[in-house]
DNA sequence: AGCACGCCGACT
DNA sequence: GTCGGCGTGCTC
């Protein structure tokens, strides 16, 4: 029965897993899931056990695991799921499965691996530690609870511990963990969207989703797209629910606090989790209702390994484990549109959720712009300032212009790289590239024809900025470009009445204090080359529509200015969810888009050209050999390149083929480190 | 990812 | 003479 060798997976960008051997000095027992210790190339590294291994492969020296950890193994809904995370986001397996692996100290581990019990005969030791149990929400339970959990609660230390032991008030015993038995019966998962107009208006909402879970004991775990979400749902939600146990988990959390509330996880003692996506991870059984708010804020996605997002991950997860999935949010995306259409995800009704608005928009046309804001739009400011109310002007292009070009002969800069062209920023005189960051200073006259005149063409924030200033004397307007934490809190503070910004403005904070929004040249935003963009677009302006004014006093109104020309077009993004993304969807599956199709990026970057597209080269070649479609690479085609050192392939395949894709893939390129040439995936889906 | 091994330039 | 730069390759 006792196997000796066992593979192993580590979180590195290599694409195999390891054999170790089990060292017959009897660590405990091993299995799927087990958490171990291993030498790995002079250094020490965590893995995680996924099965036995045979043993005939003598080419190596074998090496002997360090230690088995006494960490909870991974039970096998963490292990599935890793998989379809590994499968989704081009990682590998072990870096999949380290999300669910909590960094772990070995000065830890004397403590750890243990249970503590009391003892019947002894009650007087018992009732400061029970009081500290029972301030902490923990009963004590015939199992016992973990020593580490037990240590942190009680505030004690390594003497006091072997004297109550001595004294036979507590009892200790090795934690044992056993191989999870099949699971047999599969729990239904209910998938729901929900539509909320504000964080704070929906409080009812939310009330009336926990209240059940709470009244039978079940639990919930509640995903944010970031801390400061965290922080508003705590103050917000928990002192509706007095004696109910939340437990918050984000990455502000210590090393040590964050293994202590893996353990109370892990243990159940807890009511509501509410964390941001690092939770999704947590070994919470029995969820009873998962709760995620905002899916499309920036906050639910990972920037780095495995490119993750908390939707998908989520997702996934119910699918395995069962139960229900709530998604709250402004306005569905399409991949949740296109999910709703087919009946998996079900549109929730409930008592409190909020009337439609009636909130309307204006178009203002015109044929030929004369200045940034039209007369419209300038009277509407106007009275908004008489009325002591604040504007938002929503503009596509960061910098003063989209381009910089000659008068006289037409020419324009454009990035010799990217192929694009060049945004100017006035104020700094200087030219960059939108794509790859380049800048460069431009000359006085034009490089072709020597002219004397540059004109400035398209319009950016800056130069709407400049505009709004010049016609609105003495009233304080700001800009806005990144994403700026700093003054997203304070953007109206100091009397500023106007605000003229990119899509860095379309924040709850901002927008629920203005009464007016003004959307600067719609036409703009139809000429940028992404198939994403419609749908971008949709949820921005839902978004605005749906916050502005939600904070102010005054009645709002909603201002689109466009070219008449593109009028046509305006109408279609007024139209509701169900509607709107219906067209759009057809248009996605006849152009094999995604979500019909996976669309995977594979981006190789390293300094030497020739090499780098060999290695793409053969990639292509063994993919199209096992009728996985492929192009590119793209060399000279400026749009689809990253920068100067890298090219890409680009491969699409049906949702279906997930599994095997990753494993042809994966098996091809091994690891994502070859000659000097650095892989890096992309997924859209 | 780390880390070793290895091959070239600037120093006690 | 050596120390250390990082380019290349491998990890059970």
């Amino acid at each position: 029965m006792s196997a000796l060798y066992v593979s192993v997976s580590l979180s590195i960008p290599v694409y195999k897993e390891f054999t170790y051997s089990i060292p017959s000095d009897g660590t405990g027992p091993v299995f799927p899931g087990t958490i171990v210790e291993v030498d790995f190339h002079s250094t020490i590294h965590l893995g995680c056990v996924s099965g036995y291994a045979p043993a005939e492969d003598k080419s190596y020296d074998i090496r002997p695991l360090r230690s088995v950890l006494p960490l909870p193994p991974l039970r096998p809904w963490q292990l599935q799921l890793a998989d379809r995370v590994a499968w989704e986001t081009f990682a590998t397996i072990g870096e999949a499965r380290d999300l669910f692996i909590p960094s772990y100290r070995p000065s830890w581990v004397p403590w750890d691996g243990q249970k503590v019990t009391f003892l019947e005969n002894n009650p007087d030791n018992r009732c400061p530690m029970q009081n500290f149990l029972r301030e902490a929400g923990i009963e004590h339970s015939e199992e016992g609870i973990n020593l580490f959990l037990f240590r942190e609660i009680c505030h004690l230390r390594k003497k006091d511990l072997t004297r109550l032991v001595q004294a036979g008030s507590l009892q200790v015993n090795r934690e044992r963990w056993e191989k999870p038995a099949e699971r047999t019966e599969k729990q239904e998962a209910q998938i729901f969207w929900g539509e909320i107009r504000s964080f704070s208006q929906s409080i009812p909402m939310i009330r009336e989703l926990l209240e059940p879970v709470i009244r039978k004991r079940e639990k919930a775990l509640i995903v944010l797209p970031g801390i400061s979400a965290v922080d508003r749902f705590s103050d917000l939600v928990s002192p509706l629910f007095p004696g109910i146990r939340f437990l918050r988990y984000d990455g502000r959390l210590s090393s040590k606090e964050r293994y202590f509330r893996y353990r109370l996880v892990e243990g159940g003692h807890y009511d509501v989790l509410v964390g941001t996506r690092l939770a999704l991870f947590l070994p919470a059984e029995n969820v009873d209702l998962h709760l995620l708010f905002d899916p499309e804020e920036l906050g639910h996605f990972s920037d780095r390994n495995p490119r993750y997002d908390s939707l998908h991950v989520l997702f996934s997860r119910v699918q395995i484990t069962g139960g229900r999935m709530i998604i709250l949010g402004v306005t569905p995306n399409l991949w949740i549109n296109e999910k709703i259409q087919r009946g998996i995800i079900h549109e929730l009704s409930m008592k409190s959720v909020l009337p439609r608005q009636t909130k309307k928009m204006e178009q203002v046309t015109y044929e030929q712009k004369k200045s940034s804001l039209t007369l419209v739009a300038q009277k509407a400011i106007g009275d908004n300032l008489a009325r002591h109310g604040r504007t938002i002007i929503w503009t596509q292009k960061t910098g003063y212009s989209s381009a910089l070009g000659c008068a006289d002969c037409g020419y324009y800069y454009t990035c010799p790289q990217c192929d694009v062209a060049l945004r100017y920023h006035r104020s700094e005189r200087i030219l960059t590239c939108p794509r790859c960051g380049m800048t460069r200073v431009p000359d006085d006259t034009c490089p072709r024809c020597h002219g004397a005149w540059m004109r400035a063409w398209g319009e950016g924030v800056e130069r709407v900025f400049q505009s709004v200033r010049r016609i609105f004397p003495g009233v304080l307007v700001k800009s806005m470009e990144a994403d700026d934490v700093l003054s997203r809190e304070n953007v109206w503070t100091d009397h500023c009445m106007i605000l003229v910004g990119t899509s860095a403005v379309l924040k709850e904070e901002i927008l629920e204090k203005a009464s007016l929004l003004v959307v600067n040249s719609f036409e703009e935003w139809l000429m940028i080359p992404d198939f994403r963009l419609r749908e971008h677009l949709y949820q921005d302006l839902h978004t605005a529509w749906s916050y502005l004014g939600e904070k102010s006093e005054i009645p709002s109104r909603f201002i689109v200015q466009c070219r008449e020309s593109y009028q046509q077009y305006l109408g279609d993004f007024f139209k509701p969810p169900a509607a709107w993304y219906g067209a759009e969807l057809k248009k996605r599956q006849t152009l094999h888009y995604p979500p019909f199709t996976i669309l995977l990026q594979l981006i190789g970057k390293g300094r030497n050209s020739e090499v780098r597209k060999n290695v793409l080269m053969s990639i292509r070649e063994r993919l199209t050999s096992q009728d996985i479609p492929v192009e590119g690479p793209f060399p000279g085609t400026g749009l689809r390149k990253k920068g100067v050192f890298s090219d890409e392939l680009m491969v699409r395949f049906s949702p279906l083929h997930e599994e095997r894709v990753y494993t042809i893939l994966t098996g091809i390129i091994e690891s994502r480190i070859r000659d000097g040439v650095s892989l890096a995936f992309e997924v859209q889906q």
